[in-house]
DNA sequence: GCCACGATCTAGAACGTTCTAGAGTCGTTG
DNA sequence: CAACGACTCTAGAACGTTCTAGATCGTGGC
């Protein structure tokens, strides 16, 4: 059996089991209706004759799309880790996942266009791009969750960690180390970042350490740690934290290259947890988003949503944890 | 306009446009047909009324489905790479991409699974793990393309980079810069080590360096980069061949907390030219698949199968390139 | 004027599945 | 025995779109 070759229908398997495609589709979707004796027959034949629903006939006549459109961005180690937690709570809840990716060659208004071609019942967008009033007309049309940025819009729905409670926790922490001199290698233009720089003020006016508020222009990507980790090497501070794990660890690079120790010379502190900073020969201390909770709640609101529950906070914004680990000690 | 609200379909805009559904359709596709002044009042209405076309009804009457299913791994690196050149590659060739991830929780079978259902026209699985048998019987059911990993089967294409060549390449590049004492850290079971690491030693042996022939079992992650450098420690090596990217940059990361300068005391090259590879501060000597052309002919594979064509060759396998960078450098 | 041809437009059916109403059967109760 | 309820099963329509055959109109040639 190849290309162009029809696939097996219900009306196959109706015919071969010697019942109506009506009765197939109850068996086939485990609905009740059915006898034990008819689904039995019914479930052999279709095994035999290999039989594979067809999702767009599915989809189509049910009038209830249960997909879920998601749009991430490819080189994001933090998007792949969303993911891995969002293909979990929609499975969870009877719900398919349909991806679209964004990549340096393909805009975000084009990956958001195939899902909606899709009918697809809910998007949940990782960190988008686009401006709120794009968001705010694309919510008009069906439920919107953005997830890792704040949206001030009554008609998108936000699940994200408390960006600038995170960085207010990473100041504290090497505050409590005995660290003065800290500076923040922010995100650039990337989503979050002035939250996590806010924080990062707050704090740090918090602890009266107003004079040595230092900011360096970072981004998301390795070589952004690793630019403004150069920029840092003619004063170095004690302790810097860093808008993400992927940026922390470029700046690492750079900082052992010059010699400098970490965390005796300088301590370090990343933003994620992802994965790859629990690995035994990067260590890094961090502030922890909690991956499957996001992942969780994103996919639940987006599903309260479908069904036209009234939803009570339309944004939820969860605690980040501080994960310490070997990039940050006291100062010399 | 919210959820469960009905979306804008031809048959509205036939209504309001005051002709059939059949020549709003025609409009749409910008297909023959319809006169020049019909087709701005259809399009005039369309706009207005939002609409958008429904893929699941398209693809189901059309009969002929323009959807390409990819399946890949999340936290892979090269598979963004890929992504990023076949989205690229479908758009020309007027084929939708649909994504279906492989995570730590989700396995390769689901993935493919959920693409089945789709009625995807072909499948390209990137790296897949599936025996070769499984494969096959997929490729009996609808085209199946390969990408990055040999299969021996007449039912399934290939597109892959000639990995035996790749390391080859590697050891030729080493040993004109005057190595001998070379080591490879493989792949362990991932897909394409074998090929590499025969690559390795025919290179080895070729130059007659049979006895300083050393492999070391790795992996395609940065921990087992890091893990495979700790063994070298104790002996290093003048010159190591990574099994990909990902994990040399682990390996440099050990290398260089160990006081070891590369390439002065160490050589190293890595596998795949993933683009942070080119970043100024890894700056890594790597062998180069061609991305872009392994994402063209994978997608123009995929087409033609699709097309009934018959296709000369199943298997397509292309040239490396080296890739000279900073961290190789002659021996002291 | 008649005929042939091409372009435009329409009506109806089909894609594979689910929804819904109704028919038929069986068992229980009055 | 008749009525009722529960369960099983079926027939037909619907989902939104495309395909296909045919009707209609306009134009050009004879």
């Amino acid at each position: 059996m190849r290309t162009g070759e029809r696939r097996t229908t219900l009306a196959d398997v109706a015919a071969e089991a010697g019942v109506s495609v009506a009765l197939v589709s109850i068996v086939m979707r485990a609905a009740p209706g059915a006898s034990a004796a008819t689904r039995q027959r019914v479930l052999e034949v279709a095994r035999r004759l290999d039989y594979q629903p067809d999702s767009r006939a599915r989809l189509l006549r049910s009038g209830e799309s249960r997909l879920l459109g998601v749009v991430f961005g490819v080189r994001h180690p933090f998007h792949d880790d969303l993911l891995t937690g969002l293909y979990d709570a929609a499975d969870k809840q009877g719900y398919e996942l349909t991806l679209s990716a964004v990549t340096p060659r393909r805009d975000e208004r084009t990956a958001i266009a195939g899902l909606l071609q899709d009918r697809c019942a809910a998007l949940i967008l990782l960190g988008p791009l686009a401006p709120t009033a794009e968001l705010a007309t694309l919510a008009d049309r069906l439920p919107v969750v953005v997830m890792t940025r704040a949206v001030r819009h009554r008609a998108v729905d936000v699940v994200r960690t408390d960006d600038s409670r995170g960085l207010q926790l990473a100041v504290d922490h090497l505050v409590e180390l005995g660290h003065r001199r800290i500076a923040h290698v922010d995100g650039a233009r990337w989503v979050a970042s002035a939250d996590r720089r806010q924080g990062y003020r707050d704090a740090m006016r918090r602890h009266g350490l107003d004079e040595f508020v230092r900011v360096i222009p970072g981004g998301s990507g390795e070589e952004d740690g690793a630019r403004a980790a150069r920029l840092l090497l003619d004063d170095p501070p004690t302790a810097v934290a860093v808008f993400n794990d992927l940026a922390a660890t470029g700046l690492l690079d750079v900082l052992r290259r010059h010699d400098l120790d970490v965390p005796g010379d300088i301590s370090v502190v990343g933003y994620d947890d992802s994965s790859f900073s629990r690995l035994a020969h990067i260590d890094l201390t961090t502030v922890a988003q909690d991956i499957d909770t996001m992942a969780t709640l994103a996919v639940s609101r987006a599903v309260e949503r479908v069904a036209g529950a009234h939803v009570a906070h339309r944004e939820t914004v969860i605690a980040p944890r501080m994960v310490i680990r070997g990039t940050t000690g006291p100062p010399r």
